[in-house]
DNA sequence: CTTCTTACA
DNA sequence: TGTAAGGA
């Protein structure tokens, strides 16, 4: 009966320095030195007592095993930050079903070649309904057209009906897929260096793998969130100096 | 005395 | 990362 530590470090989730220490099989030493990188946030004090939660174990854990494996101090530390915010971004809004949404799960339209002409009126030929199936927008079958989605269908339709050229709609539509894909390569390559290594996914542990899907699934929205505050400010910035630029040539006065 | 920090190697 | 010394 020397030793009732454990018994008292189980029950509430509040660790003594040691006790974390050897819980997570580090050395004492290193909490202030984790700490003052910013991999591990201070513990609560009580007087000179500092007392750590379960979340500190399991922090201390996860670093423990990362370093192991040869990543640095400062990559965990970027890591561990933009897992944070990946995580508080996601839970804070439901915005994440609507930006991991992909095309198979929006409604499709399906109509005929005929409707399809009617809907779109002289401007869209052929060509254009071709081009259309070529950037995945539309299958064709026989007679029947299909549109994999209806928002981006009537997006299109209020362009045209505003006196936008099917083919430069079409054209626009070439250049964001292109310039999305290569935003989204983007944040994959953060995510393999700084999440997954070059180590490769087939020898990693079931616990990081767990890790990983969680970052991932954290991550995703808060790319999203990036590049859809971006493009608000962009567009913002454009719309504001082609109105300036309006007002200057078709008001010059009262 | 214990618990923790500071500072130096 | 170890450890000696000092503050609370």
């Amino acid at each position: 009966m020397s030793s009732q530590v454990d018994q008292d470090a189980a029950v509430g989730g509040h660790y003594r320095r040691d006790e974390v220490a050897r819980a997570a099989g580090v050395k004492v030493r290193n909490l202030r030195y984790y700490q003052e990188r910013g991999l591990l946030p201070p513990p609560r004090r009580e007087g000179r007592i500092a007392w750590y939660s379960e979340d500190h174990l399991t922090r201390l854990r996860l670093i423990n095993d990362l370093l192991g494996r040869g990543y640095t101090v400062n990559g965990i530390a970027e890591l561990l930050a933009a897992w944070e915010q990946g995580g508080g971004l996601s839970q804070l809004l439901g915005l994440e079903r609507e930006m991991t949404r992909d095309w198979e799960q929006e409604d499709s339209v399906v109509m005929s070649r005929a409707e399809l002409r009617e809907l779109f009126g002289p401007t869209a030929s052929p060509e254009d309904t071709r081009r259309a199936a070529e950037l995945g927008y539309v299958t064709i079958d026989g007679d029947l057209v299909t549109h994999r989605s209806r928002r981006l269908l009537e997006a299109t339709v209020t362009l045209v009906r505003a006196g936008v050229p099917l083919a430069e709609v079409l054209d626009a539509g070439d250049f964001v897929q292109t310039q999305a894909a290569a935003v989204a390569d983007r944040f994959v390559a953060l995510f393999s260096t700084h999440v997954i290594g070059t180590d490769g996914l087939e020898q990693l542990s079931a616990t990081r793998l767990q890790h990983i899907t969680e970052a991932v699934s954290a991550l995703r929205p808060l790319a999203g969130e990036v590049v859809a505050t971006e493009f608000a400010r962009a567009m913002a910035r454009r719309v504001d100096a082609e109105v300036a630029g309006l007002l200057r040539t078709e008001s010059p006065g009262t």
